[in-house]
DNA sequence: CCAAAAGTGTTGGTCGTACACCCATGC
DNA sequence: GCATGGGTGTACGACCAACACTTTTGG
């Protein structure tokens, strides 16, 4: 459909960031290109945008296709216009950032997203650092597009939310309850540093305990060593799935 | 030029959230639309982007043609993709947030913008109210296309980041100097309550005079009543401009 | 001298950080 | 008992809001 672009007009594209976390590492949904033009660079999953569709509709069917769910958090990340981004033809890509638990993604990669892969984001104070599944370390050259650019501004921005928004409760799936130190393996990932346990554990609860949406369960985990962890709830009342621009 | 719009592409445009502020007064720059769609009401300036521009330049030239400048605070705002939101056709806009600093709006709206008004906006926690020149409050529905939802978003978007960036000296000219006490009325009209004299002094040095961005001057301020004002200065040092998407 | 605005000092509470210490489990 | 990880207590410093107080000007 759009191997060749009219050179007459702005087409507009969604692109995808999405995120997950798995054995302390941040992982992202990328895949080599088969075709041209960048063939065999990493890109994120993208998609043209239909005449009857909004940008966030796009990026929604674009999930369902790949994952086969659309109850995930997701947020408009920025809007890409450079000129020359896409040598085919004038596209303007809006980037939309999506938190996916582990437990969801990884059945879902098997059966839907054939050919994507799951690479290890390292960060850190003024690190990033995305390595394939073989353990090859990605230059910017090696992304297609401007992909490399978006992956950087995505990686910042939650960075910076996890302070002051409860974003990394959107890496854990809600019905069987977690222990608060897989919350914050999570954001150790995503920072790129260690946090405190006690402090971490602090934190959380007076942030978010006092509204209601992180409450104790009376089940506690199952664990091989040490003491079993109390399980916690999540409960989103407002916004459950994604965000408006407000926030 | 586009009066009507074709069926078969989406367009793209920009549209600017000016702002200013003047008197204790956060100001905003609205025309009232002097043709269809939305005769008459209040729509904020845009543009369609041409082929060769990105977003970012078409928002420059547009700065340009209307208030004779381009060293402004810029940022990308968000993108609007509702699939109804201009009944001539399918148009996505890609709002900026700007910043004017009073001294270049006031000769620079006379000369360039004709028909464009300065409209009041009163802030406050939960409360935000846009008035005409003739104190006439405006409803969601005096707006034109989703454009009261633009400026919500950005009103919202710059009194968050009033905390933890130096938005607020952009309402500012640089070469004069400025009293503190300056800045604290813009960064009380942007958040629509006051702020205590002496802990926004301590506020504001502590975080910016370390860095050397804000530095006081020789001189002070000329008054009429009351003990005169030291006059500070703004170093930007990197970014004079306009942002990029990180931060 | 008085009013007005700039600027400093002080105080009490809150919050983040570091770290010591206790608790519950598997082995 | 001991290692391991969960969880609490505490002490210190930074920070913030509130407000009393001093300083410098115009009238």
């Amino acid at each position: 459909m759009h191997d060749t672009l009219g050179k007459e007009q702005i087409y507009v594209a969604v692109d995808l960031l999405i995120l997950t976390e798995h054995a302390a590492r941040l992982k992202l949904l990328l895949s080599r290109r088969p075709q041209e033009p960048f063939s065999g660079r990493w890109a994120l999953p993208g998609r043209f945008v239909g005449m009857d569709e909004s940008a966030e509709t796009s990026a929604q069917l674009l999930l369902m296709e790949m994952l086969g769910t659309q109850k995930l958090y997701m947020e408009q990340l920025y809007t890409f216009t450079d000129i020359h981004r896409d040598p085919r033809g004038r596209v303007i890509s809006i980037a939309y950032l999506v938190v996916v638990p582990w437990k969801e993604m990884d059945p879902l990669i098997r059966e839907h997203a054939e050919g994507y892969q799951l690479c290890d984001v390292e960060t850190g104070r003024e690190l990033l650092r995305i390595t394939d599944l073989d353990g090859r370390e990605m230059q910017e050259a090696d992304f297609a597009f401007d992909h490399e650019r978006i992956v950087r501004t995505g990686i910042q921005r939650i960075q910076g939310k996890l302070n002051y928004t409860p974003i990394g409760f959107a890496f854990l799936n809600d019905p069987e309850g977690f222990s608060l130190s897989e919350v914050q393996e999570i954001h150790e990932a995503i920072l790129g540093y260690a946090l405190d346990p006690s402090n971490f554990r602090r934190q959380m609860l007076k942030q978010y305990e006092e509204s209601g949406t992180l409450s104790q369960t009376e089940k506690t985990e199952i664990r091989r060593r040490g003491r079993p962890a109390a399980l916690y709830q999540w409960k989103d009342r407002r916004q459950t799935q994604w965000q408006t621009e407000n926030s």
